[in-house]
RNA sequence: GCGCCGGUAGCUCAGUCGGAUAGAGCAUCUGCCUUCUAAGCAGACGGUCGAGGGUUCGAUUCCUUCCCGGCGCGCCA
C-alpha cells in the first residue's frame, strides 16, 4: 500500500511536471505472478494518444524522473506501457517500523470514513436448528463486519428473526401435535409439518414442565407451543453462533416490527408516492415501474401480509435508524427477490446503491466424498452445531471464507478434519505458531527485542526472501481496501495463504536464532514479530484464531 | 420459456471494473529433518481459461450466439 501510494505520488508529480494528465488508465501493484521474480511493483501506464506524445519516450521520461527518487532502485522499461519498478531495501524495511508503530492497527484503513453499514445475516427462520448453509452465511457476514470495521466503517451487524409468518404457526402447530401424541392421544398430521427429531425434545420437554398441557384447547396449545419453542430453537441458534465467534448487536423481531404499526406507515408512503394500488381485493405494489419483471402483493386478499410487506417496512427501518448503507446476505436461492427488493428500496427514497445483497451458494456436504442431503422439514441434516463440534469453528470458517461467497462451495468433512493442505487453516496458522516459538525461544535465552526496531538493525534484512516478506506485509492495507470495497472477505484469507508462504520460505532458508550474528537475530526477530501481528490480524478478520503453538 | 449464478491444470479453487509468459493447494514424481515446530521447504509434471463470433495495440476479463451444471420464476417465507 506504501509503495502504491508512493508510486502514485511520484508518478502524479512528474506527470503534473511535464504537464500531462494522470491517465484514463493506470495499474499500479506488485506483479501477480511469480514468474516475474521479485519485482517490487510494476506500473502501468497507457499513455500516449491523449497525451499526445510518443508512448515511449515518455515511458524512459518517466522512468528517468522515478530513477531519482531516493526509494527506487530501479525503474526500467519492460515493454509497452510497462515500467518496472524496485524499490530499495531501506523502503520496505520501514514496513517494519510501520507495524510496529501500532502492531493491532497495521492494515486498517479509514477508506470507511466513518460511514454507518448495517449488515444483516443469518436471519434463519427460527423453526430449528441452524444447518451448514446457514453457518456460510454466519462466516461470511460476520467476517465482513470485522473487515468493514477495519476498514474505518461504522457497522452494525443484525438478525432479523421471521417470528411472524406462517411458518411459525406451523412450528408451533407441529410441536402441539407432538404433545398430543406423547400424552397418547389420536393425532393427524398436516401435509406440511415440521418432522424433525427437535420437536419432540421440546414438546417432552413442554409436557414434564406441565403434565396438564395436552388437554388445553387446540387454539391455546398452538399459542402455548409457539411461544415456547420459538423461544428455546432462538436460544439454541444464539448459542450456536456464539459457538460459532459470530455475533449480533440486534436481534430485531419481525413480530415487533408488524405490532408497532411500521409496515402500515411503509404501505402509507408507497401509496403517496403513487406506487401501489388495490386489485382483486389485494394490495399491490408497482414494482414493474422500478426493475421487477411483475407486481408484487403486500397485502392479500384475506387481510393477511405477505412476507415482503413486513421486509420492505423493515427495511424502511434500517434507514430510518440512520444507516447509509443496507448489506443482505442471503442464500443465493432467494435472488429472486432481489429485483424487487430493490425496487422497495427505491420506492422509499433511497438509492440503489445504498443496498447491496451478498447471495451465498448453497454448501455441499460431503462426507468421504458422498453427500449428505438437508431439509429442515424433513429434519434430516447436518447441523452447524454438529459441524462444528466435529471439525471446530476454525476450520469451519476458514473453509467458507476460502472461497467467494457466490459459488458453490464443497464442505468435505473428512477433508475439512484433516490437517493436510486440503485444509489451508491449518498453513495460515502454523505460520502463526512458529513464529510464536521463535520468539518463546528468544525470550528464554533472553534476547530482549525492543518494541521498536532502529533502522540501524532493520537494514541487515536484505534477503531476498527477507524483501519479498516484508512487501507482502506492505500489502496487507491494500487487500483489506479492496476486501471491503468489494465486499468480498475470501480477499483475506488468499492473501493469508500467501504471507503464510512466504513466511514458510523465509524460515526454511533463514535461521533467526542461529544467525550467527546477535544484530542480524534482532532484526529478523524484528520482521518476524512484524509478520506475526499481520498475521493474527488477518486472522481475526476471518473470525480464526491465531494459535501461540500447535 | 424467462431470469440469476457458475464452467479456469486429473481434483478443489483463486485471478475477471482489459494488460507482460494465466496462479495456488491436492494428486503424481525428485530432493531436503544432528540446527528456531517437516502441519514445513525446494523442484518437476500438468492449461485450446466450456465453444464460436465480435470490439482493439492487447480479451480468461467487455459484447453476442450457443452448449453444460445449479438455482429462481406464489395473494409461500
Amino acid at each position: 500500500m506504501r509503495a502504491k501510494n508512493h508510486l502514485t505520488a511520484l508518478l502524479q508529480r512528474h506527470l503534473a511536471a511535464m504537464n500531462l494528465p494522470w491517465p484514463a488508465k493506470a495499474v499500479i501493484e506488485p506483479p501477480r505472478e511469480k514468474s516475474f521474480g521479485d519485482l517490487a511493483a510494476n506500473v502501468a501506464l497507457l499513455l500516449g494518444k491523449e497525451a499526445g506524445k510518443n508512448p515511449r519516450e515518455l515511458a524512459e521520461a518517466l522512468a528517468t524522473a522515478l530513477r531519482e527518487d531516493s526509494a527506487v532502485a530501479s525503474a526500467d522499461i519492460a515493454g509497452p506501457g510497462f515500467i518496472n519498478v524496485t524499490f530499495s531495501p531501506a523502503f520496505w524495511q520501514e514496513t517494519v517500523t510501520r507495524v510496529e508503530e501500532n502492531p493491532g492497527a497495521f492494515g486498517s484503513s479509514r477508506v470507511g470514513n466513518g460511514k454507518s453499514v448495517q449488515v444483516e445475516f443469518v436471519s434463519a427462520n427460527p423453526t430449528g436448528p441452524l444447518h451448514i448453509g446457514h453457518g456460510r452465511g454466519a462466516a461470511v457476514g460476520d467476517s465482513l463486519a470485522r473487515l468493514l470495521r477495519f476498514a474505518g466503517y461504522a457497522v452494525h451487524a443484525e438478525y432479523y428473526i421471521n417470528d411472524a409468518g406462517r411458518q411459525m404457526r406451523l412450528l408451533g402447530l407441529s410441536v402441539w401435535l407432538r404433545v398430543r401424541e406423547l400424552d397418547g392421544r389420536d393425532v393427524t398430521w398436516p401435509e406440511d409439518w415440521y418432522k424433525g427429531e427437535y420437536i419432540i425434545d421440546i414438546a417432552r420437554e413442554m409436557l414434564d414442565a406441565d403434565p396438564a398441557l395436552a388437554s388445553l384447547p387446540d387454539e391455546q396449545g398452538i399459542d402455548r407451543c409457539f411461544e415456547y419453542a420459538m423461544n428455546s430453537i432462538l436460544d439454541g441458534i444464539k448459542k450456536d453462533l456464539a459457538d460459532f465467534r459470530v455475533s449480533h448487536e440486534v436481534w430485531f423481531s419481525e413480530r415487533a416490527l408488524v405490532a408497532s404499526g411500521a409496515v402500515e406507515k411503509a404501505f402509507e408512503r408507497l401509496r403517496e408516492a403513487g406506487h401501489s394500488y388495490e386489485q382483486d381485493g389485494a394490495l399491490w405494489f408497482r414494482t414493474t415501474d422500478l426493475g421487477d419483471d411483475k407486481d408484487r402483493v403486500l397485502r392479500k386478499s384475506d387481510g393477511s401480509l405477505t412476507y415482503f410487506a413486513s421486509d420492505i417496512a423493515y427495511h424502511n427501518d434500517k434507514f430510518n435508524r440512520g444507516f447509509d448503507q443496507l448489506v443482505d446476505i442471503w442464500g443465493a436461492d432467494h435472488h429472486g427477490y432481489v429485483p424487487r427488493m430493490r425496487a422497495a428500496i427505491s420506492a422509499l427514497g433511497k438509492k440503489t446503491d445504498q443496498f447491496d445483497v451478498i447471495l451465498v451458494q448453497l454448501v455441499n456436504l460431503l462426507k468421504g466424498g458422498e453427500q449428505i442431503a438437508m431439509s429442515t422439514r424433513a429434519g434430516q441434516f447436518e447441523t452447524l452445531a454438529d459441524v462444528v463440534a466435529e471439525v471446530g469453528t476454525d476450520a469451519s470458517r476458514f473453509m467458507f471464507l476460502s472461497r467467494k461467497s457466490d459459488s458453490h462451495l464443497d464442505f468435505d468433512l473428512e477433508l475439512v478434519k484433516q490437517r493436510s493442505l486440503d485444509n489451508p487453516v491449518y498453513y495460515v496458522q502454523y505460520a502463526h505458531a512458529r513464529i510464536c516459538a521463535v520468539l518463546r525461544k528468544a525470550a528464554e535465552r533472553g534476547i530482549s527485542l525492543p518494541p521498536r526496531s532502529e533502522s540501524r538493525l532493520l537494514s541487515l534484512l536484505i534477503e531476498n526472501a527477507e524483501l519479498q516478506l516484508m512487501r507482502q506485509l506492505d500489502r496487507f492495507e491494500d487487500v483489506v481496501e479492496s476486501a471491503a470495497l468489494n465486499l468480498a472477505p475470501h480477499h483475506i484469507s488468499h492473501y493469508l495463504m500467501e504471507t503464510a508462504g512466504e513466511l514458510h520460505s523465509y524460515y526454511a532458508v533463514h535461521q533467526v536464532l542461529g544467525a550467527g550474528n546477535d544484530e542480524l537475530t534482532l532484526a529478523r526477530l524484528s520482521l518476524l514479530r512484524a509478520a506475526k501481528a499481520v498475521l493474527a490480524a488477518g486472522l481475526d478478520l476471518l473470525g480464526v484464531t491465531a494459535p501461540d503453538s500447535m
